[in-house]
DNA sequence: GTCAACACTTGCAAAATGCAAGTGATCTGT
DNA sequence: ACAGATCACTTGCATTTTGCAAGTGTTGAC
């Protein structure tokens, strides 16, 4: 399996890698990705654990019930692919 | 929708970027990109389809019935994100 | 004590993915 | 020229993933 093929494991799935792009800017609460993103609820839950199980994320409870999902040393090591990723998506595709 | 979005939008799908990375080598035929990265048939000329109308790459016909894909400039632009996630998904999780 | 907010879960439909077998157009050897 | 092999796919169907909508339990505020 090629280091890429590993990192689409991870982060390959739908929604991933524009979550970990939110938490980029810093720690936010699960209904606040929601509504940045769009994202279905059930999927958003069920990416959370996958990156959470994967060590891209923690979560930090906050007062009361809520909490907050931040990524780890190893999902802001994210940034560079997901700038390049995004880079990339901004050019027009010059026909 | 994001930069980022924009890019997932056209290399976001299952095996899209598996087989950018693989042309990055140079043009490739149908059937040795299928054996190299073991992706289901149907899904590979759905991919090639979806990533020749998005500009990404492009048929070469070569003598006979045979033709191989190569990417075009714009899926060459991809090399820098494939890096990045590539070195990404190489580090060990180190817990 | 009632009502709202937050962080989910559940049930089900729709879409994407995967497997296996089949198709038609060359091409190779005899 | 004919048989069999190769290449580049397509087709049919099962499985998995994704998405929508509604519901649940736990605080918290008034």
């Amino acid at each position: 399996m090629s280091d890429l093929a590993a990192a689409l494991d991870v982060v390959g799935a739908r929604w991933a890698l524009l979550i970990v792009e939110r938490l980029l800017d810093g720690p936010q609460r699960y209904g606040d990705l929601q509504r940045d993103l769009g994202v279905p609820t059930n999927i958003l839950a069920t990416r959370l654990r996958e990156l959470e199980a994967a060590g891209v994320l923690s979560r930090l409870p906050l007062r009361h019930n809520t909490r907050a999902y931040a990524l780890t040393d190893r999902g802001l090591a994210l940034r560079e692919a997901i700038v390049a990723l995004g880079r990339w998506g901004a050019k027009k595709a010059e026909v």
